[in-house]
DNA sequence: TACACCATCGGGGGAACCCCTGATCGCGCC
DNA sequence: GGCGCGATCAGGGGTTCCCCCGATGGTGTA
């Protein structure tokens, strides 16, 4: 990469922007700026920017809306997302990186940082800071809403639980019941109170209520 | 953290393990090693490390196989998991993630650069590289349909692919015959192609199989 | 001591599941 | 016209699932 990366600022705050532009100075090639999503996706069409430093707070739909708005065939060769924002909130975040960004930066990173996850960014890798990044890791394992339906879970005995988590794994009742050392019987007995506690109707809604959950 | 961070090792060559150990000196407290899935899964109930080091290739179902027989308690208090690989094959990165791991490095990492990133991940911080880490996003944001192992799937007709999608989600071979409008018979036997054809045994075999490739 | 709860079993039965061997019809291909 | 393949359907049968009824013994508790 011998020529300068392009840059397009999308920012409400004019302000802000020559903060940036200043912060950035000749290490890169500011092309242009936007202050709305109408403007972002404008210039984008008519500069072909490497990297889009976008604010997430946008007027006219948000950051995560100027991406929505690309054309599909732009996702592979078009120009990389970096999200700047002074949000860190965690919906924030998870929204602007499933819109499509490459990055997630707050504002208060410093010029020579900024610089560097631009040019990383451009090279196509991810750019965030450690505590962002897990947000979104929660998000994509599903860990987020695993507290919330313990309660469920919790008025299952210990001895249902084994049985339900086998179930739940595609083990026939008799091959539960070998596995545990106890007739089928109980197990049927077992699992009709698995059933009823967690008001399911079948073993293929338990399968599905323990996947949902990460209990495999 | 005053007292030094807890950590388990787990990986089936001994070798290796010695390495890992050595090259970890006295920045953290290696409590326990571990060479296959079951003694991961009884090292971490013994000795409750603070980060736990897998390897993702592991005899026994592999290291994300560890962290799904984790306890659902464990998940806000256990340990944090920090893979650590040779491959950095998309799917393994994306699987050992969606798993539950907080973060992926390659074996190809120094000695310092490893403390670092069990003290990072100690600290609930998401630990990457950078191009690691775009596997990640891509998945996330739906760029890439994770299609490892398409084959199988291909090879089933596009009635066998509507009748599978339906018995995955848990309808029962009646409904989807008045879904589909069709006779239970003929559900019968594109359930039996489709199952020959995936290698499968029962649908509830099937079920995970789905769902481990996100087609519900 | 009674009571609640849990784990363990049994019989019986209807529905669902899975497999087997068939069959007919339409479509594209050589 | 044959030939393969996909989609449709049928009968029959063995297994599994889920529920109903019941029972016994252990444990903790009011």
């Amino acid at each position: 990469m011998s020529h300068p990366i392009r840059v397009l600022i999308v920012d409400d705050h004019a302000m802000f922007r020559a903060g940036v532009r200043a912060e950035l100075g000749s290490a890169v090639d500011v092309v242009a700026e936007a202050a709305d999503v109408d403007e972002a996706v404008a210039a984008i069409a008519e500069h072909h920017p490497d990297v889009v430093l976008l604010d997430v707070h946008l007027p006219g739909g948000g950051g995560a809306e100027v991406m929505r708005r690309m054309p599909p065939t732009v996702v592979t060769d078009g120009p990389r997302f970096l999200a700047l924002s002074v949000s860190d909130a965690a919906e924030d975040v998870i929204g602007t990186i499933r819109a499509g960004a490459r990055g997630y930066v707050t504002k208060t990173i410093t010029g020579p940082e900024l610089v560097d996850a631009i040019r990383r960014v451009s090279e196509n890798d991810a750019v965030f800071s450690p505590r962002l990044a897990g947000f979104v890791l929660d998000a994509f394992a599903g860990t987020i809403e695993i507290s919330a339906v313990d309660e469920d879970l919790d008025r299952l005995t210990e001895r249902e639980r084994e049985v339900m988590r086998l179930i739940a794994r595609g083990y026939a009742y008799k091959e539960v019941a070998r596995e545990l050392f106890i007739s089928i019987k109980t197990v049927e007995t077992h699992m009709s109170s698995v059933l009823r506690k967690l008001q399911l109707s079948s073993r293929h809604e338990l399968t599905r209520w323990a996947s949902d959950r990460r209990l495999l």
